[in-house]
DNA sequence: TAACAGTGGAACGGATCGTTCCGCTCTGCT
DNA sequence: AGCAGAGCGGAACGATCCGTTCCACTGTTA
């Protein structure tokens, strides 16, 4: 039965390759020309053209599936049962995962539909319940905000191998992680949340 | 005197301006137009090229600027006789002074002179003799690559005020630097030189 | 007042990039 | 066997952007 078979299943293949490639492609410069993405698939850019209405829809979609990935990964941990195990979980799958980088730097470059911004709000209430169960065990003046910085942070650490990258990350979430935890109250003022989401506003 | 009044003074006073307005631009986008600089300078496009042979020749200068202070900062702090202080010192001035996020995101972009080349090696030297000093201090496994991540790690950190984000960069530089002394060994294979210095062969 | 350093900004030419379009291929059906 | 059309590759197009040049103008200096 080859029912699944020849066309079909190449288009099906290249579904994946399409998004594949773009989340490396704009991983590696959010500002990529499309082209960069159907050359680093493999395909034409009319195979790209067929699934995605334009350069903003592709993008919309990236940065929807690594918000998905965010929301995954917190009610993922959300069950464990220790609450520094879960916070902890969390955070190095959000890091591993690499979801932060993209949705960051993609921010602003698309205009979000109502689904997305549903889903950013569902994510951060997520994210926040996480935090409330580990905020006694860190230095005092830790805020929420923070949480967001971290994640910022590990994402700058970027080496021009990807797998590199993710060893390089689980060794400063290792160092942020006890930096939060570890000394005297959290100096200066702490950041505000819109502080933190003014990139989504513009 | 009017020796120096009128035109000559206006000059004088458009050098620093324009070299004001390059860094903020470069800063905030480095890849932003020459006409961005000019603007931000509230000069015309004439007095940046009268200064500059072209855009390299400023990114350049703009660059080598920072890596004169970066020396600066290292042998200044190196004269602290107090070994944490003077490693603290060094870290927090080059942070503060916003040098890693302009040379690191310039690099690349332009052709380094030989003179450039020799200040870059002098800076890792000097820096590497103040990460030396405070080493044992340190958790196990930590190597003076380390120092470059917690740099740049640190320069990711921004928010549109830049006084805000001095501020904060203060607060995470703290986690960092907390997060370096305290714990335990640190995981995963540490960061080599090469590995973090690619972009500028590139 | 003549010469000119310094300047503003329009104009030019090249490059880039998103999108469209056309011709081809291969498939599934008759 | 032959046909209709889905899916595709990539050239071509048009718009935009950007670095650089150029020229007219202005205030200063000698």
């Amino acid at each position: 039965m080859t029912s699944t078979a020849g066309r079909a299943r190449q288009a099906a293949r290249n579904d994946e390759s399409i998004l594949a490639a773009a989340r490396e492609v704009f991983l590696e410069d959010s500002r990529a020309p499309i082209a960069a993405v159907a050359e680093r698939a493999g395909v034409g850019i009319s195979a790209l053209y067929r699934r995605y209405a334009g350069k903003e829809d592709l993008l919309r979609t990236l940065c929807h599936d690594g918000l998905r990935l965010f929301i995954a990964e917190a009610e993922s941990a959300q069950r464990h049962p220790d609450d520094w195990t879960a916070f902890e979980t969390f955070i190095r799958g959000v890091v591993d995962a690499d979801v932060h980088s993209l949705t960051v730097h993609l921010a602003g470059t698309f205009t979000p539909t109502e689904e997305m911004r549903a889903d950013a709000v569902r994510a951060n209430e997520l994210a926040l319940v996480l935090f409330e169960r580990v905020q006694p065990m860190l230095r005092r003046g830790a805020v929420f905000a923070d949480i967001t910085m971290l994640l910022e942070m590990s994402a700058a650490v970027r080496v021009p191998d990807p797998e590199r990258t993710r060893q390089l990350r689980v060794r400063y979430v290792d160092v942020l992680l006890d930096g939060l935890r570890t000394g005297a109250e959290l100096p200066g003022p702490a950041p505000t949340v819109q502080e933190l989401s003014w990139r989504w506003s513009q």
